[in-house]
DNA sequence: GGATGTGAACGACTTCACAGCG
DNA sequence: CGCTGTGAAGTCGTTCACATCC
């Protein structure tokens, strides 16, 4: 009997659907200038006006945190950005890897914000034997070869994977067979995949089409 | 009278819903290996077969085209391929200039998957007075005070913004009122931009972050 | 047989509306 | 009074199932 009580809870608490994570870390984006800024506290109307969404649907997605907020004042910063995080497990550090050191590649690195959200890089890997040995932001480039035994003892569970597309697919299956856990793909390909392993692609011709889409849209109406 | 008739009609024909462009896109990708492949039909079930989508929402999205389709065959790859890039609105030319010379935008400027879909970058954009004049892949780079004069010039609808979040709104502010219509903004910033002006997102931080969300859902069923 | 095209059922997400609380 | 939290209603998108056609 306590049994079914606990399960009745459990069905309750309901995790943050996918849209809803994609919200998520935008709120985190504001939250984190405003408090920079010194703000202590928000609204739900705040956010939703910066990011041009509904009040309800923010109150919505922050429910999913059973965070705090208090009726009449808001959310605090702090707590709310400690909850998002949590929610979205991104409250630890995750070592990941990178395949295919090319121009994508050093602005990857470059870009400081991966770090500040607790990813770290633990290694770069290059087929061409002439990127060997190549020191970029601090990490040698190593070969393919390499690649099983740094993802066991760095423990890295994501990669990020800037390769042409001829290599992605064999470039996957390593990452896949070395015991990486989900891969964020740049190469313009569609990559099987085991259903273990998450795949997030970002695919920037796409990304120019859905443009075109949405501005060939706005010019009818 | 006839009016309401009219107004029946155009309400029947549906646009492909943002979820359903998304997809396209993605089936454009194949269809095209397909025809590189000399493939000359392709059924429903082949293509979501290779996405890992059902056969159903396959032919949903391509009814949206209005297109062909031979019962008991399936579809002709180039009737196809055509069909699709005319609802994305892809099958012109798109010019498109980029703002912020950095190594994404060589990234992006070497990709050659821009232009084999109709998208011909006219024009490159700095304000770091050092970069002005170095030539980047047969295009030279030009201070942000050239930006009207060759987005009216050269009649650029769409901008690709590689530049530091700081800098991020002003020069969205520039592009905007040099009258372009569409922004592809890699800064992680938060813009603000009138209503007639498409906007779309590719938050690099974000990406990473949901791929680490779903490897940790995947962790616990 | 093998596919398409499509209403109808279903499910997921969003908006509404309001009770409740500081 | 302002804002949160949340059922209820509504909307949008996906899946099902089957009539239809080659």
């Amino acid at each position: 009997m306590s049994r079914t009580d606990k399960e009745i809870d459990e069905a309750t608490d309901a995790k943050p659907s996918r849209a809803s994570a994609a919200r998520l870390s935008l709120y985190l984006r504001c939250l984190e200038n405003w408090r920079r800024a010194g703000q202590a506290t928000v609204s739900s109307g705040n956010i939703a006006e910066t990011l041009g969404l509904s009040d309800a649907q923010v109150r919505k997605d922050i429910g999913y945190l059973g965070s705090p907020g208090q009726p009449g004042v808001g959310y605090k910063v702090p707590e709310l950005i400690r909850a998002i995080r949590e929610g979205l497990g991104i409250n630890r550090e995750w070592r990941t890897v990178l395949v295919g050191v090319g121009n994508l590649a050093r602005a990857l690195l470059r870009y400081q914000g991966f770090r500040e959200q607790g990813f770290e890089i633990v290694g770069l890997f290059d087929a061409d034997p002439q990127k060997l040995g190549l020191r970029v932001d601090g990490l040698t480039v190593q070969p393919m070869s390499a690649l099983p035994a740094v993802v066991a003892g760095a423990d890295a569970e994501l990669a990020l994977m800037t390769v042409p597309a001829e290599a992605a697919q064999d470039v996957a299956d390593a990452l896949v067979a070395s015991g990486v856990r989900g891969i964020l793909n740049f190469a313009p390909a569609v990559l099987r995949l085991p259903s273990k392993v998450r795949l997030v692609n970002v695919d920037l011709a796409i990304q120019l089409e859905q443009l075109a889409f949405q501005v060939q849209l706005g010019n009818i109406p």
